[in-house]
DNA sequence: TATCCACAGGAAATCAGGGTGT
DNA sequence: ACACCCTGATTTCCTGTGGATA
């Protein structure tokens, strides 16, 4: 049955078109505060713009850079560093300019697709299918075409988040060992892998061989921003981003501020400062105040909750919704261990049509992810006789979950499901017993 | 001090689903 | 149609473990 809409509450769209545009104007480039733009000038980073430089410039006449790494944690301007050398080195004269080939292992995770990527890369048409064919097929179609599209110079293999490559260690070790092997296979054409890492010790996985010619430069260390740095990094990008005069007195320094203590990220300072904006451009303020940066804090972490659990594969998510029944239901609300996980988690898989339910090790690995994901911690602990175990808690608001498992089709309908376990003494027993020990 | 609980988590195998060239 | 390839998710098999208890 249709509602009766109260016509005054009616959305007028063509309204609300007409006021944006007469509202106040906040963003003069929007671009400029996302974290994939490369800005003319690289504050606090002259170092390693000098370090990089060094080791690539002699490109220019044609001979081949070493391979080298980079290390540094998430928002420290590593990527950026390396694309604004490689935008400089382009502009300098030279007969052939060197080719950049960007390969987040992130996106492109497996070996042949790194393969493939590359040589789609250059290729453009007459592309590599995303699978079927074998990988050293692959392998030897690369090496002609880059004889004969980059010729006789460089090309340049940017890979970055190495780590992630690695996680897999024989495949990781393998791909990796393959493009440094390149060059011998190559008749004019020559290459250098460049590795960014978020990860100071994934050095620790890599095969000596792969070491050998990644590992013999120094690498590139980037530090954290501290707050001062952050704030000369948003004074720039906020200058053109924003027209003059919108943001108020302290919005710079708190985001600064926020970010600083999150490791010095600067993605993360340039996200509060954007999202800050953003909420500003909606409630049609004329300026940008503190409250908004606040605000727009407390909203970038409930959307990456949301997001994350939203993304997850769905037998993350019955495993979420076990532990939140259990937290629900049983007498005793603050402990969940894994054995109760897995017997809720049965339990459910169950009702909901159409799951099957898997095994104690896989769960295992969801749990893990959770505690990663910061949703969820996770704590081993010996109970001596009373074996070893994880203690697990929520990490985010019961409420907060609930809204968000509610949007899970298959889920919604059995959180106000009581589990037997619940019911039985078993949890309670249990629980008591852990409450002495912990 | 040996035992033993209730799991943790590594490594390799397996499976299903996408594809290939011949 | 066939033999074979790559991938991601999962299973199977397995070894390891901290400390309360007998």
């Amino acid at each position: 049955m249709l509602k009766n809409y109260n016509k005054d509450f009616k959305f007028n769209i063509e309204k609300f078109y007409k006021d944006y545009l007469i509202g106040a104007k906040i963003f003069k480039n929007r671009d400029a505060l996302e974290s994939s733009y490369i800005p003319e000038e690289l504050p606090h980073r002259d170092r390693q713009i000098r370090e990089i430089a060094e080791k690539t410039a002699c490109a220019l006449f044609g001979d081949t850079p070493p391979s080298f790494l980079c290390y540094g944690m998430t928002g420290t301007g590593k990527t950026a560093t390396i694309r604004y050398v490689s935008q400089k080195l382009a502009q300098q004269d030279m007969e052939n300019k060197p080719w950049w080939i960007y390969i987040n292992c992130n996106v492109v995770s497996t070996p042949y697709r790194i393969l493939a990527h590359i040589y789609n890369t250059i290729a453009r048409k007459e592309k590599i299918p995303p699978t079927g064919l074998p990988k050293d097929i692959i392998f030897k179609r690369l090496l002609g075409l880059l004889d004969q599209k980059v010729g006789n110079s460089i090309c340049f293999l940017v890979l970055d988040e190495i780590d992630i490559l690695i996680e897999n260690k024989k495949a990781g070790n393998e791909i990796l060992y393959d493009l440094t092997r390149l060059n011998v296979n190559l008749d004019v054409c020559k290459t250098s892998l460049i590795g960014i890492s978020n990860k100071l010790k994934f050095k620790e996985n890599l095969d000596p061989r792969v070491i050998s010619s990644l590992g013999k430069e120094s690498p590139i260390i980037f530090h954290p921003y501290n707050a001062n740095n952050l704030k000369d990094i948003l004074r720039d990008r906020a200058n053109i981003a924003f027209y003059d005069g919108i943001l108020k007195e302290g919005v710079i320094e708190l985001c600064a501020a926020l970010a600083a203590k999150e490791d010095g990220d600067a993605r993360k300072a340039l996200q509060l400062l954007r999202k800050a904006g953003e909420l500003a451009e909606r409630a049609q303020n004329k300026t940008i105040s503190t409250d908004f940066v606040e605000r727009a804090q407390l909203d970038l972490e409930k959307d990456y909750i949301k997001e994350y659990i939203l993304g997850m594969p769905l037998q993350a998510q019955i495993i979420l919704t076990a532990i939140y029944l259990i937290l629900k239901f049983s007498r005793e609300r603050n402990i969940v261990i894994s054995g109760d996980i897995y017997g809720v988690y049965a339990e459910i898989t169950q009702i909901i049509p159409g799951i099957n339910q898997l095994t104690k090790r896989s769960i295992s690995d969801y749990v893990n992810e959770l505690a990663l994901a910061g949703i969820i911690t996770a704590d081993t602990k010996s109970m001596g006789f009373y074996g070893r175990t994880k203690i697990i808690n929520l990490d985010i608001d019961m409420k907060i979950a609930e809204g968000i498992l509610r949007k899970i089709d298959k889920i919604k309908d059995i959180l106000n499901y009581q589990p037997v376990m619940t019911q039985t003494d078993r949890v309670k027993l249990r629980n008591d017993v852990f409450k002495k020990l912990i």
